[in-house]
DNA sequence: GCCGTTTTCGGCCCGACTGTTTTCAGTCG
């Protein structure tokens, strides 16, 4: 079996969904047992095909039931109970449940009363107002589901919206609300405050005096499409864009509570609030409080429920229920990664896409506290790279500055090459030497297989003069797709050369992805945070860079430019291994 | 279906909004 990880999860997806429609209860246990067990195989690393029920046991979450119903997927390619449920509920009734606010009680009803086995099935229920003759169903019920039936015809299920479109909406929605008077607090909250490279919806916390005035404003902007749900705690609404935005308004001495709450994950929280039972007390987005009596243990900040519940503060990018809570518990977070002070991947107006000089980019960087600053415009094989004597130009120019800055702030001349389909390179080796710092990326030639996507990115870093791939897959997120690698040879071959490897803080490239990097944890690869600045206003992006590292659980040894100067003055001195 | 120095049986996170209902069920976050 090709990905047997895969196939395991689909697996237990549709048995979870199954089992729901037939318990009609969307709170079944056996659901969320499915569910969670789906969970504990998504962040399993080790092959699934090799172990035993024995050993898929001994996973938290998955339990005798599940480790037969695996090893049965693995070795025969069918699961019993799976078959037997699709059977009894084919893909038209699963369709039914896309629909929203349709759900699985809806659903058992509309078949059993109603004789409903598919979404044409419900049109015409629906056009011959059938429903409302139901118990629990009425004109209102007929309209709104008649409404959501036609959106999911025109639209299909809207995909998740890309981290780079909802930031700044959620920006602009959280500038809106912050200019209401009375409004003490507005943030993000959610998969985007989690920096999940998409995200389902955006969701907002507010603390506020006048919460009707702050939903009021919202529901008022002009980018809102429809309101799907309004009150003064929370209100929902759909931008025209199709992206769904939530928002939660609490009092100021709650904030913690709710920001604690709305960042969630899911899993996260019902993890945190059974701890909170264990000690007696219980856990919702308003307070930590006893359970008998209600006395308010805390709710402030974040923090102080964190201690409360005998843990340190959880950065948001962890609070994936992925073992972060454990980690919490014994001491063993990953350590923080210290304050950027160097970039390496910055273009000026010598590259063609380039909009700020070279004088203002160095201005930011120093604005910045930065140690070393990497000017590296593209390279001539690159549809906005420039010929030898504009880079020799440009030299003469970071020279002068040099002389200038002196030595607080070290500029080094660098240029990104362009990988070529066969692992070529711009200019000639002599050329590429003269240069301070070369990074080498991928920019064209996306269709190639594995083993020649694999053997180009090695080829360059093979090259004497690369001392950095940069972003490594050349995805965009939501758009293209990442280019094929074997990864594990590419850290190998990072690792011989001592080439390191980037994580662009481009929004739209993320680049290492957070999955990427997990793969990259137990090898010894040096990392480097850049923010791929065209402008510099965006040198600040390699602020995203940092949460993506964070979010894989990046050691910060691993990373050369932030933390203490000695470790980055060090990497940029050294001479690359020879190979 | 899973899990256990509070349990091997009996729990499993908790609340807002809507539409239906005269007190709550369903869906969603
Ligand atoms: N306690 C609890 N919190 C929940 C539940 N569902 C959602 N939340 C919290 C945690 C979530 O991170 C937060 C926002 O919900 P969303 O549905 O928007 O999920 P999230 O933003 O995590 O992911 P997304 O990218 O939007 O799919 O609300 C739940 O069933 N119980
Ligand atoms: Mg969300
Ligand atoms: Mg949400
Ligand atoms: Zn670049």
């Amino acid at each position: 079996m090709a990905d047997a990880k895969q196939d395991v999860l689909e697996m237990l997806r549709e048995l979870a969904e199954l089992t729901m429609i037939e318990e009609g209860d969307p709170q079944s246990f056996r659901v969320r047992a499915y569910e969670s067990a789906a969970h504990a195989i998504e962040s399993q690393s080790a092959d699934l095909a090799k172990m035993s029920a024995k050993e898929l046991q001994k996973v938290e979450g998955i339990g005798k039931s599940t480790a037969e119903k695996i090893r049965e997927l693995l070795d025969s390619g069918k699961v019993e109970k799976l078959e037997m449920l699709r059977q009894k509920h084919p893909a038209s009734i699963v369709a039914l449940l896309k629909i929203q606010g349709l759900g699985p009680k809806a659903v058992k009803k509309l078949r059993a009363e109603l004789g409903v086995e598919s979404l044409d099935d419900l049109r015409k229920v629906l056009a011959d107002h059938k429903l409302r003759e139901l118990k629990g169903f009425g004109a209102k019920s007929e309209e709104k589901l008649t409404q959501a039936l036609a959106r999911l015809d025109q639209q299909g299920s809207v995909g998740r919206t890309p981290i780079s479109v909802a930031l700044p909406l959620a920006n602009r929605i959280i500038a809106r609300i912050l200019e209401v008077p009375g409004t003490i607090h507005a943030s993000y909250c959610g998969s985007l405050r989690r920096f999940s490279e998409t995200v389902g919806d955006v969701d907002v916390v507010v603390a506020a005096k006048d919460a009707t005035a702050v939903m009021t404003a919202v529901i008022s902007m002009p980018l809102v499409d429809r309101v799907l749900v309004r009150g003064d705690a929370k209100t929902s609404i759909v931008t025209r864009r199709g992206t769904q935005v939530d928002v939660r308004v609490v009092a100021e001495h709650q904030l913690g509570a709710a920001q604690l709450y709305f960042t969630g994950s899911k899993g996260h929280n019902i993890k945190l609030r059974q701890r909170a039972l264990a000690k007696g007390w219980t856990l919702n987005e308003y307070a930590l409080s006893e359970l008998e009596g209600g006395k308010v243990i805390a709710s402030e900040t974040e923090e102080q429920i964190y201690a409360a519940l005998g843990l340190p503060w959880i950065p948001p990018a962890l609070r994936e229920d992925g073992g972060e809570i454990e980690a919490a518990e014994r001491g063993a977070l990953p350590g923080r990664i210290g304050k950027v002070i160097g970039d390496f991947h910055v273009h000026t107006t010598v590259s063609g896409d380039g909009r700020s000089s070279l004088e203002d980019v160095v201005a930011t960087a120093k604005a910045r506290g930065y140690r070393v600053l990497a000017l590296t415009d593209h390279a001539e094989g690159t549809v906005s790279g420039v010929g030898r004597d504009a880079m020799l130009a440009q030299r003469e120019r970071i020279r002068a500055m040099q002389a200038e800055l002196g030595d607080s702030l070290t500029l080094l001349h660098g240029v990104e090459l362009n990988i070529g389909p066969n692992g070529e390179l711009d200019y000639d080796l002599e050329f590429r030497k003269s240069f301070d710092f070369c990074l080498a990326s991928v920019h064209d030639h996306f269709e190639l297989d594995r083993a020649g996507q694999t053997k180009r990115i090695v080829t360059a870093m093979q090259d004497p003069t690369v001392r950095m791939i940069g972003h490594l897959s050349a995805r965009m997120i939501g758009g293209r797709p990442p280019i094929e690698l074997d990864l594990d040879a590419i850290f190998s071959a990072a690792e011989k050369t001592g080439t390191a490897l980037e994580i662009n803080g481009a929004l739209p490239r993320l680049d290492m992805s957070v999955e990427a990097l997990r793969q990259c944890r137990a090898r010894k690869v040096t990392l480097v945070l850049t923010s791929d600045a065209h402008h510099h206003d965006e040198l600040d992006r390699v602020d995203n860079a940092v949460r993506n590292a964070e979010r894989a659980w990046i050691d910060p040894d691993r990373i050369a430019n932030a933390g203490t100067p000695e470790r980055l003055l060090a990497w940029t001195r050294e001479k690359r291994a020879s190979v």
